[in-house]
DNA sequence: TCTGGGGTCCTAGGACCC
DNA sequence: TCTGGGGTCCTAGGACCC
Protein backbone atom coordinates (compact mmCIF):
# COMPACT_ATOMS: atom_id res chain seq x y z
CA UNK A 1 0.00 0.00 0.00
CA UNK A 2 1.55 3.43 -0.76
CA UNK A 3 1.45 6.48 1.45
CA UNK A 4 -0.81 8.91 0.84
CA UNK A 5 -4.59 8.40 -0.27
CA UNK A 6 -6.85 6.10 0.45
CA UNK A 7 -5.46 3.95 3.57
CA UNK A 8 -7.72 2.43 6.40
CA UNK A 9 -5.81 1.73 9.04
CA UNK A 10 -7.01 -0.14 12.52
CA UNK A 11 -5.28 -0.20 15.60
CA UNK A 12 -6.21 -3.01 18.49
CA UNK A 13 -5.73 -2.19 22.07
CA UNK A 14 -6.51 -5.05 24.29
CA UNK A 15 -8.32 -3.78 27.43
CA UNK A 16 -6.74 -3.55 30.71
CA UNK A 17 -4.71 -6.37 29.67
CA UNK A 18 -2.90 -8.35 32.42
CA UNK A 19 -5.83 -7.72 34.82
CA UNK A 20 -8.54 -8.80 32.45
CA UNK A 21 -6.24 -12.38 31.92
CA UNK A 22 -6.02 -12.39 36.02
CA UNK A 23 -9.62 -12.60 35.88
CA UNK A 24 -10.34 -14.43 33.16
CA UNK A 25 -7.49 -17.39 34.81
CA UNK A 26 -9.51 -16.75 38.54
CA UNK A 27 -12.84 -16.77 38.85
CA UNK A 28 -12.32 -15.66 42.43
CA UNK A 29 -11.31 -12.14 41.17
CA UNK A 30 -14.70 -11.89 40.06
CA UNK A 31 -16.38 -8.35 40.76
CA UNK A 32 -13.00 -7.68 42.85
CA UNK A 33 -10.76 -4.45 42.39
CA UNK A 34 -7.66 -6.25 40.34
CA UNK A 35 -3.61 -4.70 40.65
CA UNK A 36 -1.17 -5.92 38.25
CA UNK A 37 2.32 -5.19 40.14
CA UNK A 38 5.06 -6.03 41.86
CA UNK A 39 4.65 -6.49 45.62
CA UNK A 40 3.05 -4.00 47.93
CA UNK A 41 4.56 -5.34 50.74
CA UNK A 42 2.20 -3.83 53.00
CA UNK A 43 2.32 -0.64 51.80
CA UNK A 44 6.34 -0.45 51.92
CA UNK A 45 7.10 -1.57 48.38
CA UNK A 46 9.21 -0.05 46.18
CA UNK A 47 7.58 -0.71 42.84
CA UNK A 48 4.92 0.64 40.36
CA UNK A 49 1.33 -0.66 38.73
CA UNK A 50 1.20 -2.05 35.54
CA UNK A 51 -2.80 -2.33 35.24
CA UNK A 52 -5.45 -1.64 37.48
CA UNK A 53 -8.81 -3.42 35.95
CA UNK A 54 -11.73 -0.60 35.74
CA UNK A 55 -12.78 -1.71 38.86
CA UNK A 56 -9.36 -0.85 40.97
CA UNK A 57 -9.20 2.38 38.43
CA UNK A 58 -12.42 3.62 40.81
CA UNK A 59 -10.21 3.61 43.58
CA UNK A 60 -7.85 6.39 41.70
CA UNK A 61 -5.40 3.60 41.08
CA UNK A 62 -3.45 3.51 37.49
CA UNK A 63 -0.89 2.35 35.48
CA UNK A 64 2.96 3.59 36.53
CA UNK A 65 1.19 4.64 40.15
CA UNK A 66 3.51 3.70 43.08
CA UNK A 67 2.35 0.61 44.37
CA UNK A 68 2.54 2.01 47.93
CA UNK A 69 -0.08 4.32 46.90
CA UNK A 70 -2.06 1.76 45.32
CA UNK A 71 -1.75 0.13 48.78
CA UNK A 72 -3.09 3.35 50.24
CA UNK A 73 -6.06 3.10 47.84
CA UNK A 74 -7.00 0.28 48.88
CA UNK A 75 -6.69 0.53 52.55
CA UNK A 76 -8.84 3.50 52.51
CA UNK A 77 -11.67 2.17 50.49
CA UNK A 78 -11.47 -1.03 52.40
CA UNK A 79 -11.91 1.07 55.73
CA UNK A 80 -15.10 2.70 53.60
CA UNK A 81 -16.62 -1.05 53.74
CA UNK A 82 -15.63 -1.25 50.15
CA UNK A 83 -13.63 -4.31 48.59
CA UNK A 84 -9.56 -4.19 48.91
CA UNK A 85 -7.83 -5.15 46.08
CA UNK A 86 -6.62 -8.06 44.83
CA UNK A 87 -2.81 -7.19 44.44
CA UNK A 88 -1.08 -9.83 42.19
CA UNK A 89 2.32 -10.33 40.48
CA UNK A 90 2.68 -10.71 36.54
CA UNK A 91 3.09 -13.93 34.67
CA UNK A 92 4.31 -12.56 31.86
CA UNK A 93 4.06 -16.63 30.50
CA UNK A 94 0.62 -16.88 30.39
CA UNK A 95 0.12 -13.17 29.52
CA UNK A 96 2.36 -13.66 26.09
CA UNK A 97 0.02 -17.31 25.73
CA UNK A 98 -3.05 -14.97 25.75
CA UNK A 99 -1.58 -11.91 23.35
CA UNK A 100 -0.19 -14.71 20.90
CA UNK A 101 -3.97 -16.81 20.67
CA UNK A 102 -5.51 -13.02 20.15
CA UNK A 103 -3.04 -11.86 17.64
CA UNK A 104 -3.57 -15.08 16.01
CA UNK A 105 -7.07 -14.28 15.20
CA UNK A 106 -6.42 -10.81 14.39
CA UNK A 107 -4.20 -11.86 11.67
CA UNK A 108 -6.64 -14.22 9.79
CA UNK A 109 -8.80 -10.54 9.41
CA UNK A 110 -6.14 -8.87 7.86
CA UNK A 111 -3.53 -9.19 5.15
CA UNK A 112 -0.88 -7.35 6.92
CA UNK A 113 -0.69 -7.07 10.87
CA UNK A 114 2.39 -5.13 12.80
CA UNK A 115 2.39 -5.96 16.35
CA UNK A 116 3.95 -2.89 18.21
CA UNK A 117 3.43 -4.68 22.16
CA UNK A 118 2.35 -7.16 24.00
CA UNK A 119 -1.29 -5.81 24.53
CA UNK A 120 -1.67 -3.91 21.33
CA UNK A 121 -1.13 -3.77 17.15
CA UNK A 122 -2.26 -2.32 14.09
CA UNK A 123 -3.52 -3.57 10.59
CA UNK A 124 -4.14 -2.37 7.18
CA UNK A 125 -7.89 -2.50 6.27
CA UNK A 126 -7.65 -0.47 3.04
CA UNK A 127 -8.52 -3.60 0.76
CA UNK A 128 -11.70 -3.48 2.02
CA UNK A 129 -12.18 -0.35 0.26
CA UNK A 130 -14.72 2.04 2.51
CA UNK A 131 -14.71 2.60 6.71
CA UNK A 132 -18.56 0.81 6.53
CA UNK A 133 -16.78 -2.60 5.44
CA UNK A 134 -14.03 -1.74 8.02
CA UNK A 135 -16.49 -1.36 11.07
CA UNK A 136 -18.42 -4.36 9.94
CA UNK A 137 -14.77 -6.62 9.60
CA UNK A 138 -13.82 -5.56 12.73
CA UNK A 139 -16.82 -6.05 14.97
CA UNK A 140 -16.92 -9.58 13.66
CA UNK A 141 -13.33 -9.56 14.72
CA UNK A 142 -13.79 -8.22 18.22
CA UNK A 143 -16.71 -11.00 18.26
CA UNK A 144 -14.75 -13.71 17.45
CA UNK A 145 -11.96 -12.89 19.90
CA UNK A 146 -14.46 -12.48 22.88
CA UNK A 147 -16.25 -15.83 21.76
CA UNK A 148 -12.48 -17.62 21.61
CA UNK A 149 -10.17 -16.22 24.33
CA UNK A 150 -13.09 -14.45 26.82
CA UNK A 151 -10.70 -11.21 26.73
CA UNK A 152 -12.45 -8.07 25.01
CA UNK A 153 -10.14 -5.46 23.19
CA UNK A 154 -10.75 -1.75 21.71
CA UNK A 155 -9.72 -1.08 18.51
CA UNK A 156 -9.72 2.70 16.54
CA UNK A 157 -10.37 2.70 12.79
CA UNK A 158 -8.85 5.84 10.99
CA UNK A 159 -7.33 6.94 7.75
CA UNK A 160 -3.13 6.74 9.32
CA UNK A 161 -1.66 4.87 12.14
CA UNK A 162 -1.84 7.65 14.62
CA UNK A 163 -5.51 8.31 14.42
CA UNK A 164 -6.51 4.59 14.45
CA UNK A 165 -4.22 4.70 17.52
CA UNK A 166 -5.50 7.69 19.06
CA UNK A 167 -9.17 6.50 18.40
CA UNK A 168 -8.83 2.97 20.17
CA UNK A 169 -7.71 4.69 23.20
CA UNK A 170 -11.28 7.07 22.58
CA UNK A 171 -13.85 4.25 24.56
CA UNK A 172 -12.65 1.44 26.03
CA UNK A 173 -13.52 -1.05 27.29
CA UNK A 174 -14.58 -2.70 24.22
CA UNK A 175 -14.88 0.58 22.31
CA UNK A 176 -14.69 0.66 18.45
CA UNK A 177 -14.35 4.24 17.43
CA UNK A 178 -14.38 5.09 13.95
CA UNK A 179 -12.94 8.27 12.45
CA UNK A 180 -12.72 8.50 8.34
CA UNK A 181 -10.78 11.21 6.88
CA UNK A 182 -13.62 14.30 7.32
CA UNK A 183 -14.20 13.68 10.89
CA UNK A 184 -10.05 13.63 11.88
CA UNK A 185 -10.00 17.32 12.70
CA UNK A 186 -13.21 17.23 14.34
CA UNK A 187 -12.37 14.47 16.74
CA UNK A 188 -8.69 15.52 17.58
CA UNK A 189 -9.28 19.34 18.09
CA UNK A 190 -11.24 18.69 22.05
CA UNK A 191 -8.85 16.03 23.22
CA UNK A 192 -5.71 16.48 25.45
CA UNK A 193 -2.35 17.00 23.76
CA UNK A 194 -1.35 14.23 25.96
CA UNK A 195 -3.55 11.61 24.16
CA UNK A 196 -1.16 11.88 20.96
CA UNK A 197 1.67 9.29 21.49
CA UNK A 198 5.11 11.42 21.98
CA UNK A 199 4.01 13.95 24.01
CA UNK A 200 5.07 12.97 27.72
CA UNK A 201 4.86 14.58 31.14
CA UNK A 202 7.57 16.83 29.61
CA UNK A 203 6.26 18.36 26.26
CA UNK A 204 3.28 18.40 28.21
CA UNK A 205 4.80 20.81 31.31
CA UNK A 206 6.61 22.89 27.95
CA UNK A 207 3.64 23.55 26.20
CA UNK A 208 1.39 24.57 29.33
CA UNK A 209 3.55 27.19 29.47
CA UNK A 210 2.37 28.44 25.75
CA UNK A 211 -1.22 28.02 27.13
CA UNK A 212 -1.63 24.88 25.12
CA UNK A 213 -3.69 22.14 26.29
CA UNK A 214 -5.52 20.32 23.61
CA UNK A 215 -5.10 19.39 20.65
CA UNK A 216 -7.19 22.54 19.00
CA UNK A 217 -4.61 24.65 21.28
CA UNK A 218 -1.66 23.13 19.57
CA UNK A 219 -2.69 23.82 16.12
CA UNK A 220 -2.54 27.52 16.67
CA UNK A 221 1.43 27.24 17.08
CA UNK A 222 2.75 27.90 13.75
CA UNK A 223 5.72 25.11 12.80
CA UNK A 224 8.57 27.91 12.96
CA UNK A 225 7.44 28.48 17.03
CA UNK A 226 7.38 24.60 17.39
CA UNK A 227 10.79 23.92 16.07
CA UNK A 228 12.43 26.82 17.58
CA UNK A 229 10.81 25.01 21.45
CA UNK A 230 11.44 21.57 20.29
CA UNK A 231 14.19 21.04 17.07
CA UNK A 232 12.97 18.51 15.07
CA UNK A 233 10.00 16.92 16.95
CA UNK A 234 8.33 20.49 16.14
CA UNK A 235 7.42 19.58 13.02
CA UNK A 236 6.44 16.10 13.54
CA UNK A 237 4.20 17.85 16.61
CA UNK A 238 2.89 19.77 14.15
CA UNK A 239 1.60 17.70 11.63
CA UNK A 240 0.59 15.41 14.58
CA UNK A 241 -1.70 18.19 15.94
CA UNK A 242 -3.54 17.63 12.48
CA UNK A 243 -3.89 14.51 12.23
CA UNK A 244 -0.64 13.52 9.82
CA UNK A 245 0.83 10.77 9.66
CA UNK A 246 2.33 8.96 6.42
CA UNK A 247 4.00 5.93 8.74
CA UNK A 248 3.43 2.71 6.68
CA UNK A 249 3.12 -0.57 8.45
CA UNK A 250 6.87 -1.84 8.73
CA UNK A 251 8.59 -5.44 9.77
CA UNK A 252 9.08 -5.98 13.13
CA UNK A 253 12.38 -4.10 13.89
CA UNK A 254 15.58 -6.49 14.82
CA UNK A 255 16.41 -6.20 19.02
CA UNK A 256 19.13 -3.72 19.57
CA UNK A 257 19.98 -4.14 23.47
CA UNK A 258 19.36 -6.60 25.79
CA UNK A 259 19.38 -5.75 29.64
CA UNK A 260 18.17 -5.90 33.25
CA UNK A 261 18.09 -3.54 36.22
CA UNK A 262 17.06 -3.93 39.47
CA UNK A 263 15.67 -1.73 42.46
CA UNK A 264 16.84 -3.02 45.87
CA UNK A 265 14.22 -3.38 48.48
CA UNK A 266 16.72 -0.93 50.36
CA UNK A 267 18.93 1.53 49.57
CA UNK A 268 23.11 0.22 49.57
CA UNK A 269 26.41 1.05 50.56
CA UNK A 270 27.34 -2.27 49.75
CA UNK A 271 29.94 -2.88 46.90
CA UNK A 272 29.67 -6.85 47.42
CA UNK A 273 26.03 -6.76 47.10
CA UNK A 274 26.09 -5.10 43.77
CA UNK A 275 28.87 -7.18 42.59
CA UNK A 276 26.70 -9.87 43.73
CA UNK A 277 23.75 -8.55 42.00
CA UNK A 278 25.64 -7.31 38.60
CA UNK A 279 27.19 -10.65 38.33
CA UNK A 280 23.48 -12.71 37.99
CA UNK A 281 22.30 -10.17 35.74
CA UNK A 282 25.29 -10.92 33.25
CA UNK A 283 24.46 -14.48 33.49
CA UNK A 284 21.14 -13.54 32.68
CA UNK A 285 21.36 -11.25 30.21
CA UNK A 286 24.38 -14.13 27.98
CA UNK A 287 21.63 -16.64 28.42
CA UNK A 288 18.84 -14.56 27.23
CA UNK A 289 21.53 -13.24 24.31
CA UNK A 290 21.99 -16.94 23.51
CA UNK A 291 18.47 -17.49 23.65
CA UNK A 292 17.69 -14.83 20.97
CA UNK A 293 20.46 -16.53 18.79
CA UNK A 294 22.57 -13.25 19.04
CA UNK A 295 26.35 -14.76 18.82
CA UNK A 296 28.04 -11.41 20.96
CA UNK A 297 28.00 -7.67 21.57
CA UNK A 298 30.47 -5.26 21.27
CA UNK A 299 29.09 -2.65 24.08
CA UNK A 300 28.32 -2.72 27.56
CA UNK A 301 26.09 0.18 29.38
CA UNK A 302 26.27 0.20 33.15
CA UNK A 303 23.69 2.39 35.09
CA UNK A 304 24.13 3.92 38.54
CA UNK A 305 21.07 5.25 40.11
CA UNK A 306 21.27 6.55 43.82
CA UNK A 307 19.02 7.10 46.32
CA UNK A 308 17.96 10.85 45.71
CA UNK A 309 17.26 9.24 42.03
CA UNK A 310 20.17 10.85 40.31
CA UNK A 311 21.13 8.58 37.07
CA UNK A 312 24.32 7.73 35.62
CA UNK A 313 25.13 5.70 32.71
CA UNK A 314 28.76 4.51 31.85
CA UNK A 315 29.72 2.72 28.46
CA UNK A 316 32.41 0.49 26.85
CA UNK A 317 32.64 -0.32 23.53
CA UNK A 318 35.25 -3.08 22.36
CA UNK A 319 36.45 -3.49 18.71
CA UNK A 320 36.56 -7.28 19.35
CA UNK A 321 32.89 -9.13 20.28
CA UNK A 322 32.37 -10.43 23.93
CA UNK A 323 30.70 -13.45 24.43
CA UNK A 324 30.71 -14.71 27.29
CA UNK A 325 29.35 -13.88 31.27
CA UNK A 326 32.88 -13.60 32.77
CA UNK A 327 34.11 -10.94 29.97
CA UNK A 328 30.53 -9.09 30.43
CA UNK A 329 31.19 -9.20 34.18
CA UNK A 330 34.34 -7.66 33.95
CA UNK A 331 33.36 -4.69 32.21
CA UNK A 332 30.42 -4.28 34.33
CA UNK A 333 32.90 -4.67 37.63
CA UNK A 334 35.22 -1.81 35.98
CA UNK A 335 32.51 0.34 35.18
CA UNK A 336 30.26 0.27 38.44
CA UNK A 337 33.78 0.68 40.77
CA UNK A 338 34.01 4.18 40.27
CA UNK A 339 30.69 4.96 41.64
CA UNK A 340 32.13 3.68 45.07
CA UNK A 341 34.99 5.81 45.34
CA UNK A 342 35.71 9.32 46.24
CA UNK A 343 35.72 10.82 42.42
CA UNK A 344 32.22 9.77 40.87
CA UNK A 345 30.71 9.38 44.40
CA UNK A 346 31.92 12.54 46.61
CA UNK A 347 28.84 12.60 49.06
CA UNK A 348 29.41 8.74 49.09
CA UNK A 349 25.57 8.77 48.24
CA UNK A 350 23.42 5.08 48.28
CA UNK A 351 23.02 2.55 45.74
CA UNK A 352 19.23 3.16 44.69
CA UNK A 353 19.43 0.56 41.60
CA UNK A 354 22.20 -1.04 39.45
CA UNK A 355 21.60 -2.01 36.01
CA UNK A 356 23.33 -3.61 33.09
CA UNK A 357 22.58 -3.73 29.38
CA UNK A 358 24.61 -5.07 26.21
CA UNK A 359 24.23 -3.33 22.85
CA UNK A 360 25.65 -3.78 19.50
CA UNK A 361 24.34 -7.43 19.64
CA UNK A 362 25.83 -9.60 17.03
C1' DT B 1 4.80 7.73 51.86
C1' DC B 2 7.99 8.76 45.66
C1' DT B 3 9.09 7.33 41.19
C1' DG B 4 9.54 -0.90 38.08
C1' DG B 5 11.49 -3.16 34.26
C1' DG B 6 12.26 -3.83 29.39
C1' DG B 7 13.03 -1.32 25.67
C1' DT B 8 13.69 2.58 21.48
C1' DC B 9 14.98 6.89 19.67
C1' DC B 10 17.06 11.49 19.74
C1' DT B 11 20.60 15.03 20.82
C1' DA B 12 25.05 16.82 21.38
C1' DG B 13 29.92 16.94 21.87
C1' DG B 14 34.42 15.05 20.80
C1' DA B 15 37.68 12.06 18.26
C1' DC B 16 39.26 10.82 14.01
C1' DC B 17 39.55 10.23 9.00
C1' DC B 18 39.43 12.00 4.32
C1' DT C 1 49.96 29.46 9.96
C1' DC C 2 45.19 29.22 9.53
C1' DT C 3 40.91 27.46 8.35
C1' DG C 4 37.17 24.19 5.90
C1' DG C 5 33.39 20.42 5.58
C1' DG C 6 31.39 15.70 5.67
C1' DG C 7 30.92 11.28 7.70
C1' DT C 8 31.25 7.86 11.26
C1' DC C 9 31.88 6.13 15.77
C1' DC C 10 31.63 6.59 20.68
C1' DT C 11 29.79 8.37 25.09
C1' DA C 12 26.24 10.39 28.21
C1' DG C 13 21.89 11.93 29.14
C1' DG C 14 17.00 12.27 28.58
C1' DA C 15 12.18 11.64 26.85
C1' DC C 16 8.98 8.39 25.92
C1' DC C 17 6.33 3.89 25.37
C1' DC C 18 4.11 -0.52 27.05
Amino acid sequence: MSTGKGRIIAHIDLDAFFASVEERDNPYLKGLPVVIGSDPEGGFGRGVVSTANYKAREYGIHSALPIRKAWGFSEAARKEGKSACAFISPSMNRYSDASREIFNIVSKYTPTLMQTGIDEGSTDLSHLKTFKAARVHVENMKREIKRKTRLSCSVGIGPNRLVAKIASDFDKPNGLTVITPSKVDKFLRPLSIRDIPGIGPKAEEKLRRFKIKTVGDLQKLSWEELEKNFGKWGFSMYEKARGIDERELHEPVPRKSIGKHETFREDTYDLNFVLYELSKMARSITSSMNRKSFSGFRTVVLTVRFADFTTFTRSVTTSEVMKYTKELEAKAMKLVLPFFEGVQNPEKKAVRLVGLRIEKLI
